[in-house]
DNA sequence: CAGTGGTCTAGACCACGCT
DNA sequence: GCGTGGTCTAGACCACTGC
């Protein structure tokens, strides 16, 4: 019988599974439901290498080949000598992991937050469609400024499903102030892994120009934002306008 | 004595080097060595495995973590069955891999390229500096515009240090209607591994906007490239200005 | 000193591509 | 059938952390 349980999928000469996968992506696909299911959590110490794979009924080399591969996609971060831990946004490595403004001299600091608006409403068709949800379901909507020394540079709207974050409360936003990423799951425990970005250049209209402090027209860098939590499940869209005369928009091609 | 050479850093209790690398970087170095030599060409089979674990003198398992960084940095493609090859950008797959402007709708294409401008012109010493070359020095300035479905979409010039670039004619350039650095890496060896990017959104200037068919003072996703070449040698300054109506610049965040 | 992750080895077997 | 990379194992030792 298959180590891992008796309704693991394994390779079989009379038989060979379609969706045959080796033992080490099941283990990484074990590790990740107690990620999801919230079994483990952020910032938390998970169990040794030796400990798992007992548990597992594998090979340390294989429970290390799983943990490897969540290392690098950033949901897990070994430290030696202590063991390997839950990724997590309070922390100061991952504060930039989605914010690729940096100012064109000088280091990198995290924004001012000031939130303009933030309220329940209904998901318009096109966030609804991104977020596999129906039109019409309760969303939380948020519209925000984030300020660098003192100048506005960043304007975004954020739509997240409001089945998700139930007891997000209008003044919870108002007074936190550091990254949204952090609060989101250091209180609902939904914790965000990957995003895609959309990017292109528009002139500010009216509203944005005033908001940001730019002349109507003014070039923007626009950044359509999806995020996505465990399972590929996406939860949060966000459109944001970037001001970049004084900061750019940083990428490693590789 | 070290497996690998007499001359490698190791572990010693009784002076621990400062720059002591694990075996399986050392051997990394060594293949990136013959990568960068020329020893093994792009699109190449190198030794397998096998073959290389016993020319160092290591196990096999230390060759493939070797091996397994090296392929997730795009220098070599691992293929089951076949063997290890040197990447290249003459593939497919490598197309889209420096190109981030995807179409709104329907599927990418690589566009048609047209050379507005190529010839031999003295350094500028902010180009000289980014490449690390002296002001002054001999450079390659290719100026060219790229279309999609016959749509004028980037405008852009690039600028290559002349001495690495020798027999570059004008002529080649203008006639040559693939990728960039495939041409680059075929008939110089110089093959362009990663690189940096900075966006802004700007406003198109009298000349560009002529040449982009847009409005003067329309919106445009500005984007500065610094390439580099094996050894984190910079090789390529590209300044290119995107028009981002029907088209996007996508980005992964993870 | 014990426990953790990090490295290295040797050997077995599997999956794939080619001849 | 053979050679390639891909997986899995068992065991040894090293490097780092904290008690």
């Amino acid at each position: 019988m298959n180590p891992v349980s008796s309704s693991v999928q394994q390779a079989d000469a009379a038989s060979p599974s379609p969706t045959f996968s080796p033992l080490y992506r099941q283990i990484k696909q074990l590790i990740m439901q107690r990620l999801q299911s919230g079994e483990w959590r952020a910032g938390e110490l998970i169990p040794s290498e030796v400990e798992l794979a007992a548990r597992f009924n594998v090979s340390q080399g294989t429970v290390r080949k799983a943990i490897d591969e969540l290392s690098t996609e950033n949901l897990l971060v070994r430290r030696q000598g202590k063991g390997t831990f839950v990724a997590t946004h309070n922390e100061a490595r991952a504060q930039f992991r989605f914010l690729r403004l940096k100012p064109d001299v000088g280091d990198a600091h995290y924004p001012d937050n000031t939130i303009l608006d933030a309220r329940r409403l209904r998901a318009p068709a096109d966030v609804a469609r991104q977020l596999e949800v129906k039109t019409g379901d309760s969303m939380i909507f948020i519209k925000r400024l984030q300020s660098f020394g003192g100048a506005p540079t960043i304007l975004e709207e954020l739509w997240l499903p409001g089945m998700i974050f139930k007891g997000l409360s209008v003044e919870r936003m108002q007074q936190y102030k550091g990254p949204m990423y952090a609060l989101l799951e250091t209180e609902f425990g939904m914790r965000m892994i990957r995003a895609t970005e959309s990017l292109r250049a528009v002139a500010a209209d009216d509203d944005t120009a005033v908001a940001l402090q730019v002349e109507p027209g003014a070039p923007l860098l626009s950044v359509h934002r999806l995020s996505y939590t465990y399972g590929d499940r996406p939860v949060e869209v966000r459109r944001s306008f970037y001001v970049t005369t004084q900061h750019h928009y940083q990428n490693e091609l590789s």
